[in-house]
DNA sequence: ATATGAGTTAAAGTGCGCTTTAAGTCAATC
DNA sequence: GATTGACTTAAAGCGCACTTTAACTCATAT
């Protein structure tokens, strides 16, 4: 059952054959063996796609994912990689999901105008800051 | 204090002055008055203009914005339009935020694995579906 | 008169994560 | 030996929301 086509891979983990090309491109796969040009996986390549899909699904750039994956011979062991860029990312996380919240209350009280004009809708909206005379000046 | 520059009204709206040429190409803005070739906007831009800014902040694209601000003789109402956009959006927010959420408890769970090779990491942390076989095969 | 600074345009570039395309190679089947 | 089907490559394309670039015009200050 080793020795699999990229083909085969790519089903079994659900990728396109692109994709995993794109990977090993990217320096984020190494390089398999070729029998007559085309590439030959192991076993072992799935774990490590399922990986790469993990980080992935973690939301991790391709950047930030070959950081992790890459530098078999650093000296931080990966668990340690793992968990700088974990860190990293849940802030990252955490300020999307807040900007995710501000969106949601924005549209849940726009939702409540009434307004008839989009001039109309630009006043209730937008709490004008200190620069703003949106309001009646004659 | 009307009839102002693009510079101008870009520093005003915090928005940079190809954003603006930009928007009136999308037609989400209204083509201003020239004045010997160069664009004067009235004070209602400003309004318009943050109108844009809170639309996007919103998390609309550009295509929905304009279908929201475009067709002023549109026989529905700006806010009746806005409602439903927005409750398309809410449901896509929503959708967005829940991937946010897997992606946290994801990271937060592998965070505390102490593996020490990547391979040991795809088995950790990828709960191995029923094709696998990532685990001792001998 | 000329230099400066802000404006104008169309078209191309950016970043991300791939996909698509075009043109070719290879092994196996008919 | 011809077709089929899966593979190979480099390069281009995509979608989005702009930004950048290059070449130009214009009003004002020197």
């Amino acid at each position: 059952m080793s020795s699999m086509s990229i083909g085969q891979v790519a089903q079994i983990c659900g990728l396109a054959p692109s994709a995993i090309r794109y990977y090993e491109k990217a320096g984020l796969l190494p390089k398999p063996s070729r029998v007559s040009g085309q590439r030959r996986y192991g076993a072992e390549a799935i774990g490590r796609l399922r990986l790469l899909q993990v980080a992935r699904e973690a939301g991790f750039t391709i950047a930030e994912t070959r950081t992790f994956v890459a530098g078999f011979s650093a000296t931080t062991p990966p668990a340690i990689r793992w968990r700088t860029l974990a860190k990293r990312k849940l802030a990252e996380i955490e300020a999307q999901t807040r900007r995710l919240r501000r969106m949601k209350v924005l549209l849940e009280s726009s939702s409540r105008c009434e307004c008839l004009s989009i001039e109309d809708c630009a006043r209730i909206i937008g709490a004008a800051p200190p620069f703003a005379k949106t309001s009646a000046e004659k």
